[in-house]
DNA sequence: CGTACGTTTGATCTTTCTCAATAATGGTGG
DNA sequence: CCACCATTATTGAGAAAGATCAAACGTACG
């Protein structure tokens, strides 16, 4: 699948794979008018405050979401892969109450909120693909608070990478020796509630046990039950469709 | 309005207040076949793992969500007030991700799954209003990330009592002289990632300062300008329709 | 009136943060 | 292709917030 051929089309397969959807529904998402954008690395797509007019999906690099408290502490709260359906958090809210921003350099499909709307009103079928997704983001932001409210630095990371090394892999996009992390140490930290000096004291001390394999921006994976098991990970709150093996 | 009437009247009510429904949509929903039922303090409503085949709304009394790491630590990610609408979050995944249970006494309405369903597909204004509903909750999952991950303990305690004195307020709850708090230091620790001690410590403290006045379980608050400006409280990620003051 | 649960307090220990400096790296313009 | 700059990664030393352990105290309730 090119995502060329319409920008949408990675969205529809997403949707639809945990929410089969009739072809006539497919067809009136691909049909959406929509604008294809490309953003430079560390470019806003959504600001906190801002009035939504269009709900952006990502069709290929990375993105993530962030709020700043009043001292200018920044907590990412989630993390977006190519492929991510359009951001529905905004799809009825009259405000954005976080920033989203890329990670990467990072090609968007940005749809105007009132054909969604009106898409969703029209097609109870999509409207329930919408909700679907929406309720696994929100799965994964409950596991995000236990991440880090109740687990220490080192089951923090783990769970971090196994998060993100599961939806790579779940979006086809792992290789077998491992992938891309497109996050410094300083994002990690804001990602896991921790300082980038104790990040990379604790990647050290992953690397050290053979948990993980790093160089440069990409990470490898030579021990991935005993990393699940570091990370206190388990996959239910993801709601993956059936499953697919991660490549070590 | 008596929550005897009907036990969805509180439902309607709140999904009304965000989302506005037309009369036949609203009886709709008073229309749906629900079982009232009376828990005790601590009692399950739901179980992670569990196959979900009933959303339930809580009439009176409180509930909270939690998950649990594997060495038993429980981070509560959510609470949940009178009037709270269905369990949302379980009406389309397969099962449950994480634990509701009560933290008082509590009544709770009981709606088949499939019901729900069925008209959620058959009348889009409902379907989005649960929509709204479950991105307003998921707005306050990321708030409590960013709460969990990056405020200290004094923010912490003081954003979760500023939280939950807006909502009991929203649902016209909140007493003049301040409110209950249905909640153990222990299950505060356990919802800002702290110890019961710490908990303890930093409510004795924040008392010290004026911000807050404990008496058994019911909290006043005295100084609520300064009880928001330290728990870095803005009220945006609740988005609540129009306003009320809180009473102080 | 006793038991269970929740609160309070003290002393000590750990994890993580802070501050600060140095070393890689990657990208840029010449 | 190379020198330079801005980021990012790494390391050390010391400080601090919060955890842990342990005990005593209240209070509600059967």
């Amino acid at each position: 699948m090119h995502p060329s051929d319409n920008p949408l089309a990675l969205v529809v397969r997403k949707l639809n794979s945990r929410t089969p959807l009739s072809s006539a529904d497919q067809e009136a998402i691909l049909a959406l008018p929509c604008e294809r954008k490309t953003l430079e690395h560390s470019s806003y797509i959504v600001r906190e405050g801002d009035p939504p007019t269009h709900c952006p999906a990502l069709i290929s690099g990375f993105a993530y979401r962030h709020k700043l408290t009043a001292d200018g502490a920044r907590q990412i709260v989630a993390l977006h892969l190519p492929g991510d359906p359009l951001d529905l958090q905004h799809l009825f809210l009259d405000v954005a109450d976080h920033n989203v921003q890329t990670l990467t350099r990072a090609e968007v499909a940005l749809v105007p909120r009132s054909a969604l709307q009106k898409l969703a009103r029209e097609r109870p079928a999509v409207a329930e693909a919408f909700m679907v997704n929406v309720l696994v983001e929100s799965s994964i932001f409950r596991e995000w608070v236990v991440n880090v409210g109740r687990r220490d630095a080192r089951s923090r990371i783990a769970h971090l990478l196994c998060e993100f090394a599961i939806r790579l892999n779940s979006q086809g996009l792992m290789e077998e020796y491992g992938c891309e992390l497109p996050m410094t140490q300083e994002q990690i930290g804001d990602a896991t509630g921790l300082t980038s000096v104790h990040v990379n004291r604790t990647l050290k001390a992953l690397q050290a046990e053979g948990l993980i394999a790093r160089n440069r921006r990409s990470v490898k994976f030579p021990d991935w039950e005993h990393l699940k098991e570091a990370g206190d990970f388990t996959e239910r709150y993801l709601h993956l469709a059936p499953q697919q093996a991660v490549a070590s």
